[in-house]
DNA sequence: CTTTTCACAGTCGCGCGGATGGGA
DNA sequence: TCCCATCCGCGCGACTGTGAAAAG
C-alpha cells in the first residue's frame, strides 16, 4: 500500500523543511511521518554527544529489542519498512539511535515557539501513518493551533473538575467528538512526542515517558490492535507514562483521550491492513479516560508511574453515560491514545483562563485500530506472550516454569497487571518492572532463538553489572512537551534530566537507581515495595528458583527484552536509514528480512493452533518471523491461511 | 463474506474463614 | 485459656483469547 493512500490530507501539506531534514527523505519523495521527525532531533542530538551508541550497538543481544528488534532496519540504501504500519520509523537505526545510547533516555521535544517552528525537527506536522491524529475537516475540539502542542481551548476543553466529578468526563464533561465530524481533534501539530502549550512558561514544563514503550513498539510493528467489546476491555499492552517536570506542588488532572488517528476505516486483508472508505466521524461517547488519582499534586504524578492499566475500550455507545473508566470506538478504525496533563487548582477546577496549562503529549507506538476480534495472529500471539492475563493460552506454559533455570524465560506470575496497581508504595517502581516483565514475560526462544543463549536475566539482576551496554539498555521514552528553542536545547533537556535525572534512571545498575533523585520521593524503597509484593503465589514460587531470569528490580520495560536482541536484528539497525523505509515498504508487515516479506506474510497469518494439537505445528517457540520458508512449510505443511 | 456477540476454559489475585502458633 | 497475628486453602470475580454462532 502506498503511503499517500493511507496518510490523511493533512499529512500532506508538510513543511519543506521537514523534507530536507534526512537526506534520505528526499530520495522517498514522500512525506515522512513528523514522528520521525522528532526522533531524528533526537537522534542527532544524541549523536553529537554520545558515543555510547556504538558501544551499544556492537553488543550482541544488548539491543533495545523494542526498536532494534524491529525488522525494518534499514541501511542507507536499502529501505523498507511498513509505511501502512509506520513501524520503520519507530524501528529504523537511525531515528532510535538514541536508545542505544548509553544513557537511553528518549526525549521527544515539542515545538513550543515560534522558533521552534522553524526548525524542521520541530514543526513538521505529525501526520504520518504511525503518529497522526487524524484532522478532521469538521470542527474539532482541538484546533488547529494545536500543531503547537495541545493548546486545549477552554471551551472545548472545559475544566475538568475531576476531583469532585471525574466522572464529568464520562458524561461530557470533556465532550470530545460529540459532535459529528468532530472525532479527530485538529492536531496537526509536532510528531509523536509531546505538544505543549504556548505560553506555557506559566506553567511547569513536563516530560513525559512512554515507560512500556519497547513493548508498545513490538506491537506497533505489527499495527496494534485493541478489542473492544461491550462491556469493555483493557487495553494491552496499557498506557504507562512518567512524568517530570512539572511543579511539585501544583495541581494537576491526568487523563487520556482517545482519538481517531485518521480519517480511514480499515480492514485486515491479505494479511495486512488497507483503508476501506471513510471512518464514521459521527461516533460519539465517551473518548477520555481521566486517571483515577486525578487531581493530584506535581509531586505525585512524578513519583509514581502513571498507569492506565484500568482503562477499558468499548464499542457500547451506551456505557460513556455512566462508565468513566470506559473509552468508547469504533471497531476498524485507528485511533491514537493522547495524554493530557492540565494543571487545576487544588481542587480539581481547571483554570479557565490558562490554557496554558494543559499538556498533551503523544506517542505514535501508542496507535492501534479497534476490532472485535483479532485480526493479525501476531497480534494475538504477542498478546497471549505478554498478557498475564492469557497466559492460560500459552501453549509452553508449563514447559516454561519447568525448563531448567537458565531456560526459563517467562517471568514470575507476579507479572500480573494487578500486582502492578496493588502493591502499595511500590507504584513507582513496581509498575514500570512489570511493564518490564509484560515485555521479557515473553517466552524468549519462541520468538528469538538466539536470545536464550543472552543473559537477560543476569544483566537485570545482577546489581554490580557494570556492563555499559546493560546500563545503556535502560531507556525512557521522554517527551517533554515544551522543547526550548534549537536542538541544542533538546540536548540540554536532556543532559539535565537524565544526568541528573530527577526520575529514576532505570539503569541497569541498582546502585544507580538507588542514589536516583527520584527515589528521594519514594519512602519505601522500590527495591522493598518489590520484596514486598513480588512472589506471593506460593504455588509459583515452588517451581522458581532464586536464580530467576526476570528481576523485580524497577528497569525499564525496554532493556530487558532490547538486550535479548539477536545479532540478526540488530545488525541491520546499526544502518538504518529510517526515512527511506518509510517510502519503500509497501506494508508494515513486513518482517525483519524484507527478502522473506512473502513468507513471514504467509507464516504471521499462520493462526494459532489449539494445544492439543501437534507440538510440531503448534510450537509456539518459533516465531513467524524468524520462521524461513523452509522452515515454516515442514513446521506447518498445512501452509498459513492466506 | 465480514463483523459482532456470546459462552467457554484457563489463570490469577483478592477476600474470607479456618487453622496454627506465640505471647500474655 | 484467651487473644492476637500469621499462614493457608478455597471460592469468587476479573480478565484473557478461542471458537462457534449470530447478525448484517
Amino acid at each position: 500500500m502506498q503511503l499517500e493512500n493511507i496518510l490523511p490530507s493533512a499529512s500532506i501539506n508538510l513543511p519543506k523543511t521537514f523534507y530536507n531534514l534526512s537526506s534520505s527523505d528526499s530520495a522517498n519523495n514522500s512525506p515522512r511521518p513528523s514522528s520521525q521527525l522528532d526522533y531524528q532531533e533526537v537522534e542527532r542530538t544524541e549523536s553529537e554527544s554520545s558515543s555510547a551508541s556504538k558501544k551499544y550497538l556492537s553488543g550482541v543481544g544488548n539491543g533495545m529489542l523494542g526498536e532494534t528488534d524491529g525488522d525494518s532496519y534499514n541501511k542507507a540504501d536499502g529501505r523498507k519498512g511498513s509505511p501502512v504500519l509506520g513501524e520503520d520509523e519507530l524501528t529504523s537505526g537511525r531515528r532510535y539511535n538514541i536508545d542505544e545510547l548509553g544513557s537511553d533516555r528518549y526525549f521527544i521535544s515539542s515545538t513550543q515557539t515560534s522558533s521552534d517552528m522553524a526548525s524542521p525537527c520541530s514543526l513538521f506536522p505529525y501526520a504520518g501513518q504511525t503518529g497522526s491524529v487524524y484532522t478532521g475537516s469538521s470542527g474539532s475540539r482541538y484546533p488547529a493551533s494545536l500543531h503547537y502542542g495541545s493548546v486545549l481551548p477552554p471551551a472545548g476543553f472545559s475544566a475538568p473538575s475531576v476531583c469532585s466529578g471525574r466522572s464529568q468526563f464520562g458524561s461530557g464533561g470533556y465532550q470530545f467528538s460529540q459532535g459529528p465530524g468532530c472525532l479527530y481533534p485538529s492536531y496537526s501539530g509536532t510528531g509523536i512526542g509531546s505538544m505543549s502549550v504556548p505560553g506555557s512558561a506559566a506553567g511547569a514544563r513536563a516530560q513525559v515517558y512512554l515507560c512500556n514503550r519497547p513493548l508498545w513498539l513490538k506491537f506497533h510493528r505489527h499495527q496494534t490492535e485493541m478489542i473492544i467489546t461491550k462491556q469493555g476491555r483493557r487495553m494491552f499492552p496499557f498506557l504507562s507514562f512518567n512524568i517530570t517536570g512539572l511543579n511539585l506542588t501544583a495541581h494537576y488532572n491526568v487523563f487520556v483521550e482517545i482519538v481517531l488517528a485518521d480519517p480511514n476505516h480499515w480492514r485486515f486483508q491479505g494479511g495486512k491492513w488497507v483503508t476501506c472508505g471513510k471512518a464514521d466521524n459521527n461516533m460519539q461517547g465517551n473518548k477520555v479516560y481521566v486517571h483515577p488519582e486525578s487531581p493530584n499534586t506535581g509531586a505525585h504524578w512524578m513519583r509514581q508511574e502513571i498507569s492506565f492499566g484500568k482503562l477499558k475500550l468499548t464499542n457500547n455507545k451506551g456505557a460513556n453515560n455512566n462508565n468513566t473508566q470506559m473509552i468508547v470506538l469504533q471497531s476498524l478504525h485507528k485511533y491514537q491514545p493522547r495524554l493530557h496533563i492540565v494543571e487545576v487548582t487544588e481542587d480539581g477546577v481547571e483554570d479557565m483562563n490558562n490554557e496554558a496549562r494543559t499538556q498533551t503529549f503523544t506517542f505514535p507506538e501508542n496507535q492501534f485500530i479497534a476490532v472485535t476480534a483479532y485480526q493479525n495472529t501476531d497480534i494475538t500471539q504477542l498478546k497471549i506472550d505478554h498478557n498475564p492475563f492469557a497466559k492460560g493460552f500459552r501453549d509452553n506454559y508449563d514447559s516454561m516454569y519447568t525448563a531448567p533455570e537458565s531456560d526459563r524465560l517467562t517471568p514470575s506470575p507476579t507479572d500480573s497487571p494487578r500486582s502492578t496497581q496493588i502493591v502499595p508504595g511500590a507504584r513507582y517502581a513496581m509498575q514500570p518492572f512489570f511493564q518490564d516483565q509484560f515485555v521479557n514475560n515473553l517466552p524468549q526462544n519462541r520468538f528469538y532463538t538466539s536470545e536464550r543463549t543472552v543473559p537477560q536475566t543476569n544483566s537485570l539482576l545482577s546489581p554490580q553489572s557494570e556492563d555499559p551496554s546493560a546500563a545503556a539498555s535502560a531507556q525512557r521514552w521522554f517527551v517533554p512537551p515544551v522543547q526550548q528553542p534549537g536542538s541544542n536545547k533538546l540536548d540540554l533537556s536532556y543532559e539535565n534530566d537524565y544526568s541528573t535525572s530527577s526520575l529514576l534512571s532505570y539503569g541497569i545498575k541498582p546502585l544507580s537507581l538507588q542514589t536516583s533523585h527520584a527515589l528521594s520521593y519514594y519512602p519505601d524503597s522500590a527495591f522493598a515495595s518489590m520484596a514486598a509484593g513480588w512472589g506471593t503465589r506460593s504455588s509459583y514460587q515452588r517451581k522458581m528458583t532464586t536464580g530467576l531470569p526476570w528481576s523485580p528490580r524497577p528497569s525499564p520495560p525496554a532493556f530487558a527484552e532490547d538486550q535479548l536482541g539477536t545479532a540478526k536484528e540488530k545488525l541491520p539497525d546499526e544502518n538504518a536509514q529510517p526515512t527511506s523505509t518509510w517510502i519503500e515498504t509497501s506494508h508494515s508487515l513486513k518482517s525483519v528480512d524484507s527478502s522473506d516479506s512473502g513468507v513471514y506474510s504467509m507464516v504471521c497469518k499462520r493462526r494459532r493452533m489449539s494445544p492439543g494439537g501437534s507440538s510440531t505445528e503448534n510450537s509456539p517457540t518459533i516465531k513467524c518471523e524468524d520462521l524461513t520458508a523452509e522452515e515454516y512449510n515442514k513446521d506447518n505443511p498445512k501452509g498459513a491461511k492466506a
